[in-house]
RNA sequence: GCCGAAGUGGCGGAACUGGUAGACGCGCUAGGUUCAGGGUCUAGUGGGUGUAUGCCUGUGGGGGUUCGAGUCCCCCCUUCGGCACCA
């Protein structure tokens, strides 16, 4: 009987769907398992990326449900978003028709994979009965101050035609177009106050144990936590007062300058009506036109401009010179610096530059430094010199005391300063969760009452052929009337940031038919926390950082009880191939290569780096094709034998014929000895047995032992496929063997090729539960609990000791494993290879291991 | 520049607490199979050396700790990822 993985792989998945085998209840007396995997952007079709992530995640879950948890496994779609707009434009079709389409499309192609989801709870994000509840959240974030607007410099991709939260912006470029350089503009724009819960998101970096480490020193490193000061130097000649942020307030003594970024408001308030103004004027405009990439970028020259006006340092009371300088960061701190260049090297280069004073404060222990030799900044500890009350003491003993000084004399004070921004969730873009505002030439900003949601996306509009959102083109969407004096009003015509949706869609699947509210309390509380979430790193900040953040809010409005939304994180790898490429044609499709030629040109190939799988480099594999051709289990199966979840995969379509081979040699191992085998019961571990027979029983039983290990510990289906693989070829060796094969023998046999099948199961669910269905069984595999290993038969009578002399390996005997010490070593003192070895040299000493070695020192 | 991860056969990868390096798979070699091809089965497969069931050598490089190091410590190199004028 020949394997045909298509017709067996829709019979059993016609029928896990016809018995809603993987559907969840809730059940306060079971044990509950919330494992999800992060969801798809519905782009059209799935791709390898998707498939690890999902095969992974299914693997999980039907362990887990094997092992008698009650699991929730849902799936969803991240169904708003740019490029739904793009694809409307080009193909002439609207977002809606174009995002429900693909999300069809694709659903068939996971539902052929074979996944384990409860599509009860499927939703999609653009459905407004899913974003008015989001609306309402945000209401409500409004209502507490969580939710603002401000006019402020945003992130602007050109191509997006939108702004970009400061996550979302990478190396000074788009996340979606990484050669798009982001500007800046200044303009209104809706914020989320994620700083209000920076400092606990930090805290419980700690308090993750299940995440990877990299991830949470990403999202620390995010935060940016530093401790330092706010020194306030008065503006001379008025009564302004200019604070700036620093880390260094041991070197307050030394500041000689002061420097403004361009941005900041006193800049244009203080040079009015100088002769300096129309040259501040000029370089401030002329900085704020480069593109953030330009203007951060380590090769761009530090510059500034003297600004006119002096201000006091406060510990020196000296007049001090205010400069405006490029590489002042805006939104850093106060947007303002105090300068000390002996002690900081981009000051040093500035000072140098524009011919600044420089005082040395701090002094190398038991050397000299003078402000006329020095040839860079001196960033080491030292020793306080010029530092008035301070001169002597080490300097970073005095960070404190000198905050203290400034603070009693009231210039300034300690503070904590934070890298993190609110996130700015105002979109330019159609295709989105409209933010429930209005604004009322009377009323100025109101909220959209409660019952008036959801504030619907109408869907009866024309992309517009620039690109734009035609949201502030639409008077029937914008025209309203003010919910307070029901005067004429218009309303808010940005959607919100995708990530709003993902935030907290986790939370709605355990209840996404509830109507009364976001969260159906008694629900959500009974799943919540995820205890396992599986997904890309790529999302190590932007998404994790925000569902964080959302749950926190969301747990203050009393919708949930959980702090943390994910107890445990699987960060997986991403798929990669390696890159074929042209001299003259740049990269090639494999399809493009002919004998390690370029089919146009016939020039010879380079073959390039193993990278990630992307369209632009041409080095992409279609899933579909392959599970066409071999099926949805050996695809799952490849997936995660070529390589642990959470390191790259490497593509090798040799490997996939590897993984389709191993589950032929199962199958005829089954279907050749069918007979046999079920003429036979499960041998039941009383029978003696003759030693090759034992020897397969106990491997049986070390596979158990083994795969549980590798999946309940390590998700390290790999090794655990090799461990199967391995009783597998002991069964086929025994089989191909000259050994009597009678009933005691079949009934090992059968343990051993039925605990291959139930373990192999989570893998690859098809094949296995048609090999168990011709084994006898009537009941299905997924509801087979997951088997234990005997401790008694993995009992042995002889153990392999390994012998060497001075550390390497000359000889290896077997002993019984009652051996002492004692015996173990004076048989191995007498054995001939290793008195060979010993040669007459007087033994220094002898190392006895228990159970593994025995070195001789000579 | 800073932080982190990783470097093991021709390739993907094993080796979990220091104890037989290379499991398992791919590829390759030889052979079997009424063997067209594909498939499948058996044996072999880190390198060197050899008459030898042998010996030497070997986990990016160099030191060290240890009876014993892929694994621990120090220095260096390479690759990948993150952050990057953060005051």
């Amino acid at each position: 009987m020949k394997y045909y993985p298509q017709k067996l792989e829709s019979k059993w998945q016609a029928f896990w769907e016809k018995k809603n085998l993987f559907k969840a209840f809730e059940d306060p007396s079971r044990e509950k398992y919330y494992l999800m995997e992060m969801f798809p952007y519905p782009s059209g079709n799935i791709h390898m990326g998707h498939v690890r992530n999902y095969t992974i995640g299914d693997v999980v879950a039907r362990y887990k449900r094997m092992c008698g948890k009650n699991v929730l496994h849902p799936m969803g779609w991240d169904a708003f978003g740019m490029p739904a707009e793009n694809a409307a434009i080009e193909n002439n079709t609207h977002p809606a028709k174009w995002t429900y389409n693909n999300i069809n499309g694709m659903k068939v192609q996971l539902k052929r994979m074979g996944f384990s989801y409860d599509w009860d709870r499927e939703f999609a994000t653009c459905d407004p009965e899913y974003y008015r509840w989001e609306q309402l959240i945000f209401l409500k974030m409004y209502e507490k101050g969580l939710a603002y607007k401000k006019r402020t410099h945003v992130n602007w991709c050109e191509k997006c035609q939108t702004v970009l939260a400061n996550e979302q912006v990478e190396n000074g470029c788009c996340w979606r177009h990484t050669d798009q350089e982001v500007s800046i503009k200044e303009m209104d724009s809706w914020f989320l106050k994620i700083t209000d819960y920076g400092e606990d998101i930090l805290d419980y970096c700690d308090k993750l144990p299940g995440w990877p480490e990299r991830v949470l020193t990403m999202q620390r490193n995010w935060i940016g936590k530093s401790h330092g000061a706010i020194i306030r130097f008065p503006l001379k000649d008025s009564d302004e007062v200019i604070e700036a942020f620093t880390t260094r307030q041991d070197t307050v003594f030394g500041a000689t300058f002061l420097c403004f970024a361009p941005e900041h408001p006193m800049v244009r308030e203080i040079i009015k009506g100088l002769p300096e103004e129309g040259d501040v004027l000029e370089f401030v405009e002329r900085t704020l036109k480069m593109d953030r990439y330009m203007r951060t970028a380590d090769f761009t020259a530090k510059e500034g401009v003297f600004a006119g006006r002096y201000c006091l340092n406060p510990a020196t009371g000296e007049k001090i010179p205010i400069f405006v300088a490029n590489f002042v960061l805006p939104d850093y701190g106060t947007g303002a610096i105090m300068a000390v260049p002996t002690h900081d090297q981009r000051d040093f280069e500035f000072a140098k530059k524009y011919d600044l004073p420089l005082r040395v404060v701090i002094k190398p222990p038991g050397q000299d430094l003078s402000e006329e030799t020095m040839t860079e900044a001196f960033v080491d500890q030292g020793i306080l010199v010029n530092s008035g009350p301070f001169d002597g003491q080490r300097n970073l003993g005095a960070l404190d005391s000198i905050a203290e000084y400034l603070e009693s004399k009231g210039m300034g004070y300690k503070t904590v300063n934070y890298r993190l921004k609110d996130w700015g969730i105002s979109r330019q873009r159609y295709w989105g969760a409209p933010i429930p505002i209005i604004y009322c030439e009377k009323c100025g900003t109101v909220p959209v009452p409660e019952e008036d949601l959801p504030i619907t996306l109408p869907l009866d509009l024309d992309m517009r052929p620039n690109g734009g959102s035609p949201l502030p083109f639409s008077s029937s969407f914008f025209e309203t009337i003010c919910p307070n004096c029901k005067g004429k009003a218009r309303r808010e015509t940005d959607t919100m940031d995708t990530f709003v949706e993902s935030s907290w869609y986790f939370d709605r699947y355990t209840c996404p038919d509830y109507t009364e509210g976001p969260l159906d309390q008694e629900r959500v509380n009974y799943w919540m926390p995820v205890d396992q979430y599986i997904g890309g790193i790529e999302h190590a900040i932007l998404h994790l950082l925000y569902s964080r953040f959302y749950t926190r809010v969301l747990r203050d409005f009393g919708y949930l009880k959980v702090k943390e939304p994910f107890t445990n994180l699987l960060t997986q790898g991403m798929v990669c191939k390696e890159t074929q490429e042209c001299p003259e044609h740049g990269y090639l499709y494999p399809q493009e290569v002919k004998e390690d030629c370029c089919v146009r040109c016939g020039t010879r190939v380079n073959t390039g780096n193993t990278v990630k799988m992307s369209k632009s480099k041409k080095n992409v594999v279609d899933p579909q094709p392959l599970i066409d051709e071999y099926g949805a289990d050996t695809v799952r199966m490849f997936c995660l034998f070529a390589s642990p979840p959470e390191k790259d995969l490497e593509w090798s379509d040799r490997g996939v014929d590897g993984s389709y081979r191993f589950l032929n040699r199962i199958w005829r191992l089954v279907t050749d000895h069918i007979d046999e085998i079920t003429k036979v019961p499960v041998y039941e571990g009383k029978d003696s047995l003759p030693d090759r027979l034992k020897a397969v029983h106990r491997k049986t039983h070390q596979t158990i032992k083994k795969v549980t290990d590798d999946i309940e510990n390590r998700f390290h289906f790999n090794t655990g496929i090799s461990a199967v693989m391995e009783l597998v070829n002991e069964v086929t060796q025994f089989l191909n063997s000259k050994e009597k094969k009678d009933d005691t023998a079949w009934s090992i046999i059968r343990e051993a090729i039925e605990t291959s099948v139930v373990l192999l199961s989570p893998v690859v669910p098809h094949i296995t539960e048609e090999m168990w269905e011709m084994l006898g069984h009537d009941e299905c595999l997924i509801t087979v609990p997951w088997p234990e290993y005997r401790e008694d038969a993995l009992e042995v009578e002889n153990r392999l000791i390994v012998l060497q002399v001075n550390g390497k390996v000359r000889s290896r005997i077997e002993v019984p494993v009652s051996y002492g010490e004692d015996e173990i070593e004076a048989k191995a003192l007498a054995d001939e290879r290793i008195k060979h070895f010993i040669d007459g040299k007087p033994v220094r000493k002898v190392i006895v291991v228990q159970k593994k070695l025995v070195n001789v020192v000579v």
